[in-house]
DNA sequence: GTACATTTGTCATTTAATGTCAAGTGAACA
DNA sequence: TGTTCACTTGACATTAAATGACAAATGTAC
């Protein structure tokens, strides 16, 4: 569900790391970088670039992911979900 | 651009009402209403229930323009803002 | 039962959103 | 030109949401 944060959680147990190691790294709270990673907390953008570089992720495609979380926190939910994508998705289309 | 907003002024413009007088209704400042409408300030979900009763606005179109305004705002000017919508919809999609 | 990793819950602190007001701009018209 | 009126802008106070920090709880391995 909260893909970025499960991600992490690949990548730090592929690397066998504890959270507070990783934590550590992020200069953040145990308990917080735990909640990130099962998605009950939203990661920051900062965060997202130094998880980039510890785990040598592809930048694209985790901001991709982190942003998409984001997206879905916000209409889940909403029963018009769907048409609220499309129409921005248009929007962004338009803008470039 | 920011379509919520837009389709408000149009409706109040066609009614001929007055910042302050539809500000009233909406229990506002009419300061607040005229940056709604020019989408300096996001418009509360509240505020759109009660416009969709002021305007008799089909309540799926009103929700889903006031959605998208908010998920352009998340992420405009971000790289990843195409992907990340793809992305956002296959999980709405798979949360059905 | 002890040790350790993780999770959960609570509350303080910080940051962002909203509310409120006063002054500013611009158009219409006497 | 200068007065009026609708609207806009900017600044700041207030409120609500996000984040940070900590202690206690849970669960697992030994």
């Amino acid at each position: 569900m909260n893909n970025f944060g499960e991600l992490i959680r690949a990548k730090r147990e592929d690397k066998e790391m504890l959270l507070r190691h990783l934590a550590a790294q992020l200069d953040i709270d145990t308990a917080q970088l735990s909640k990130m990673e099962r998605g009950e907390r939203t990661v920051k953008r900062e965060h997202v670039t130094q998880l980039i570089n510890i785990f040598n992720l592809d930048p694209s495609k985790a901001f991709s992911v982190w942003l998409s979380d984001q997206i879905v926190a916000l209409i889940t939910n909403e029963d018009e979900a769907l048409n609220a994508l499309k129409m921005a998705e248009k929007q962004i289309k338009d803008l470039k």
